[in-house]
DNA sequence: AATGAATGAGCGTTCATTCAT
DNA sequence: GATGAATGAACGCTCATTCAT
């Protein structure tokens, strides 16, 4: 059973080696540069080899998908269990987005493959239903933080409006900014210097707009924003001063 | 002459009809989806008549995202001649991007696949510079709004905001939302029954934020965005109710 | 009838546009370089017009080859009616194949890529036994001149060896020599300073050999090439010199 | 081990084949003769597995030219180590270039095509050296033996010509003759009954003229060359006997 | 006679996948 | 379980040739 064991920490290994190429090889190159000869090219293994750990090129992409999704998760209850009222919770969400899309915009970029691409019809659907098990989590992370802040009375929403449209409202917001950040090099030109600062300063002014408590003029979130980096993702925001 | 006319008639209504392909095969398969055998197969010409329309696939791709962009620069520009208080105009042009992603999603999708696929290499500069151009434009309008705004006094950006960081903000929330909703298939689960109803209300909060008057509590916004669906895009919006 | 007439210049300086244009593109990049659609367009015709000239590609090569020999002909022609002991008019043949060579290098090309593309079949006999009958002629004129040196008594050739024999070996000599030169960028490398003089020096040593009278040692056939240069071929030699 | 052997075996044979057919098509049909679906169909493999033996069609063409050049080399070389005058050797070398354009007539056709087509862009800058380099080696044999036979007295040059001279002589001769022997069908309706004794008596001339001892009125070059196919060439002189 | 849009067989090449060893 | 040779469908693209106008 030892020998099983070991033999067994191998193939995930080797399985954790494919899919990081694969990541890279996604991130250089999108659907095409994923390439199983370059999988097995590289890694000097034989392409049967890399066929035994997966089925097809599909189930590759998805298991990127699937880790990527897995990594956030982790990331996004790490920040929800931070303690402190309900917008100093859901800021920490904001800093763990942020992190993940700068730390790992490999990961990132596999999403948006994912988007693009017709996958699915490779797939089966136990595969389709835990990425979306995945989403539905981190929705109801955020979506919790936001009911914790009606409860407490920090946030009262409009008629109307429920708390999932406000996470809707973040999710649309990072996504959207942080896809157009990483696909566009003419940010500059058109007069946006900083991009992560703007997209912060534009959700905060979000949730002023909801009147969440406490409001962004009377709360320094930009030194919150630099406390739970150091606090709650020390490794990470380290590894991130240092590229 | 009237001879001729037919035949130009006749060519220019096939490549529409080869764009037109083009754009669903995009859209259903991605980059990959789209090929030249397929289009020639499926509209019945000789893959020497596609060719002789467009010289590689690039360039229909490229001829695709042009008539996007060119298409909703169209409607940007009756949405900022509308005649009003700044955030009415702004309004405006909410409405033409919500009215444009519902009305041609297959336009807006093109836009994401062109984000993620390496065509450029195979296009010549002035191409790219002619698309940046259109960006660079639909930006301007809407930061020119914003200017207008604050020279009528209707809205103080705070220090080290500058204009282009709130269009930054609109445009990151609107293409975050849409494409997750273009992509994404699972949104009533996550509970949010009428994303693009959410939408407008995270963007109407947060230029609430901004405190843009006239705020969203002093003015009826949804009635707006109807007057302005039925007077500015009279012809869109009938199309898109009969769809 | 004056009408026909220029009408039928028009064609026939037409012809020869579309075979000058041919000739360059074939010398250009070889049996692939020639296209028809290339034709059409840098002459500005259509490419039916084309056609009308010569109904298939082959035939352009054919007719290039046909206008080549017929050329060289004419030269060999000349050359032959040089008035002196044979030896020289040899010598006047010697300088005729090289001065053709060096002044059209783009039809000398031609000959050898209709050597090596396989044209034959799709060309009807009465062309091939035209292009043979010329290079009958060239062969005619060669031979004849050495069978004048043998009637007097400027040359004998040994048992079994006949004039056509001797002809062969100067065709062979140039044409070797030419085709290396024209296909070849390394003959300094090779220690091979001047490709030109060293065929001409080693065709005398040849005559030498079959002790042609004058034998080189007896005669100044350096000093003759340039007389009959400028002498016979003058307007030839004229445009070598100032290219 | 014998398994992969085998195996090994058996890849390097279809190798052979493919190069064997490949010559054939190209000197069928030059450039264009040779395809890729053409060899698989004729072959009866997937195109898939003749790029697994080269990467692509020119790649073939080098291989087709290296072992060409390579062949002819080793022939040189034997034939350089004939024990005798040095006109005696030189003779040797004649019977090898003819024994080899006669023997391998299709190999002899790949140079030619080379030596037209445009293929080098698809190659590396190695392969072009290596063929270079055989060339050079060819060239070096011939020259060396010109060079002996100065050093001991059978041969004294004229002033302004260097053995290469000499060397690029007999080149030429030989080049073109088998050139026009190759590609020409009417040499006999020219009156050369057999072109290859022409050769000979040529080159032999020629070196008379240069007075190359021993001339051929007092030595039997025709014995000579019988002896050498004999000895030195057994083989091949056998296999082309039997043809 | 002139046009040029249309054709379609053909090309070189790629790569996910299979399966005998 | 590992290997990698073999497959073959598919791709983007070219171009000589035809023929309705």
């Amino acid at each position: 059973m030892e020998n099983l064991t070991r033999k067994q920490r191998e193939i995930k290994e080797r399985e954790d080696r494919i899919l990081d190429l694969a990541r890279r090889m996604l991130a250089e190159g999108g659907y095409l540069g994923l390439s199983m000869d370059g999988i097995a090219e590289q890694l000097e293994y034989s392409k049967g080899t890399i066929y035994n750990h997966f089925p097809c090129k599909e189930e590759i992409i998805i298991s990127l998908a699937v880790e990527t999704m897995d990594r956030r998760l982790g990331m996004f209850q790490r920040a929800a269990e931070f303690v402190g009222r309900s917008r100093e919770r859901i800021s920490a969400i904001g800093v763990a987005a942020e992190l993940f899309v700068r730390l790992y915009p490999h990961h990132f970029f596999v999403e948006q493959i994912i988007r693009s691409a017709s996958i699915w019809e490779k797939t089966t659907e136990k595969r389709r239903s835990l990425m979306q098990s995945c989403e539905h989590r981190c929705m109801g992370i955020v979506s919790g933080i936001i009911r914790d802040g009606i409860g407490q009375g920090d946030l009262k929403l409009p008629d109307g409006i429920v708390p999932e449209d406000v996470a809707f409202g973040l999710w649309s917001q990072c996504f959207g900014a942080y896809s157009i950040i990483a696909t566009s090099d003419s940010l500059p030109q058109l007069g946006i210097s900083d991009p992560f600062v703007a997209v912060r300063r534009n959700i905060s002014t979000m949730l002023d707009g909801y009147a969440w408590q406490q409001l962004s003029s009377d709360y320094d979130y930009q030194q919150l924003f630099e406390r739970i980096s150091s606090e709650v993702f020390a490794d990470e925001y380290q590894t991130l001063q240092s590229v």
